[in-house]
DNA sequence: ACGTGATATTGAACACGTTCAATATTGTGC
DNA sequence: GCACAATATTGAACGTGTTCAATATCACGT
């Protein structure tokens, strides 16, 4: 991310027009907040900001990487409680993400904005995201940890939950009920429903059926292609 | 979307920046085509362009409703023959909608660009294009038409047929297989499922699980709150 | 044919994201 | 302390989407 040998006051630099430009676009919105501003609020001219950060966008990919990095931090944290069942695990998980990105949904929106153009880096599906897509998964795979699951089930429900968490983000950009407690309350349905239906699909019966859903996916790149461990907590 | 009374002329202006700048869009992507290049292209001054569309990004709109309302024409005239069963027909309203913009993968991806952004009037979830919505939901349940089915699930099955198709238009703008295949068996594959997992969930030891769904989404205003009606197909 | 209001068209001007050559500041080996 | 490269910072300039006042053209009643 940075350049070669980054100084300590180009770090101070850097996190400073960082913390301006997120302020402001919490205050105003993304598209209302102009990099003339962030740089007189980070008290840097203008080509200052384009030094530490690409494009105005890269602001917000910088952000995102750093909400991962806090869900990650989180979910390690409360998996480290091994007393916890597979919903309550999966719960924490999600509930944790819309905690952390609860006050941001004015500019979490554009994490999105490129999601149906391939080539632009940005795009929160292309391989310029690939990084935060993994760790995103994996929080999913260390919540479901050695929890018994037929092996094409276990491949598949990380990447479900994913999904799943994408689209509750969206909602939750969309949601103006106070402390988005509609998200909260859909985000606890939901996942009443997929614990239920996991019980479901873990029959035989549906075995077949399981696999025609994951060669569907294979076959569309839609399954990851790294390697899923369900990784033990690390020391902290 | 016109003004008050266009005249024959100005239609005529309008549709040629419509086409010379789809054209431009397809050849060199949205991003890459100028404003300039479009009016250029269609022998008007800058100004002209935004005498038609008030934005760049609104011949992209207007290209989509173009789409859909193409999409209604090809379905309806499709279910006049009555003899198809219930997966033909969805695999029609299905297939055709990724025919018909099979070729406009470059500018398809606008259509997605506000997606997580609800105040913008574009955003495909938004209020301001709730129209485009409605019809394309209205398709899905054409093609769904007389079939028995328990109420709710055919309160539920237009709208996932609709969430299942935004997903497909994604994966097409990201399938570079020949022909695009790769999105055309994917959605053969997820139509397969679709009807098989339809039979399941007819079964009414699923009821109450059908209604937590129901509930779950209508608290959300994830459910069409206008009329769903699966009007007899009219004469041409 | 003429006047008048509606429709259509123009192109200069503005604000914004971004680039870049020029300059300042800092770190490092001597 | 000094030279010199690496890092940091500046601000003017460019291309772009968009706006708008000015002007041209058209439709139509009289």
């Amino acid at each position: 991310m940075f350049k070669n040998a980054p100084t300590e006051k180009g770090e101070q630099t850097r996190t400073s027009i960082f913390e301006c430009a997120l302020q402001l676009f919490r205050e105003k919105g993304f598209d209302a907040t102009t990099m003339r501003d962030v740089a007189a609020q980070a008290g840097v001219a203008l080509g200052g900001a384009y030094y530490y950060f690409p494009s105005k966008e890269a602001i917000v990919q910088a952000y995102y990487e750093v909400v991962q990095a806090e869900h990650n931090r989180r979910v390690r944290t409360a998996l480290a409680d091994h007393r916890l069942d597979l919903k309550a695990r999966i719960q924490f998980a999600m509930q944790s993400k819309l905690d952390i990105v609860r006050n941001d949904r004015k500019l979490l929106g554009v994490v999105f904005r490129y999601t149906g153009e391939p080539d632009h880096p940005l795009s929160c599906l292309s391989t310029g995201t690939t990084h935060i897509r993994r760790e995103s998964i994996e929080v999913f795979s260390r919540a479901i940890g050695e929890e018994k699951l037929p092996k094409d089930l276990r491949q598949l429900l990380p990447v479900a939950l994913w999904a799943l968490q994408m689209g509750l983000l969206i909602l939750l950009i969309y949601d103006n009920s106070p402390n988005q407690q509609r998200t909260r309350r859909l985000m606890e349905g939901a996942l009443d429903l997929t614990v239920r239906l996991l019980s479901l699909a873990k029959l035989s019966v549906l075995k077949p059926i399981r696999g025609k859903v994951i060669n569907l996916l294979r076959e569309n790149d839609l399954l990851p292609d790294f390697e899923i461990v369900a990784s033990q907590t690390e020391n902290s």
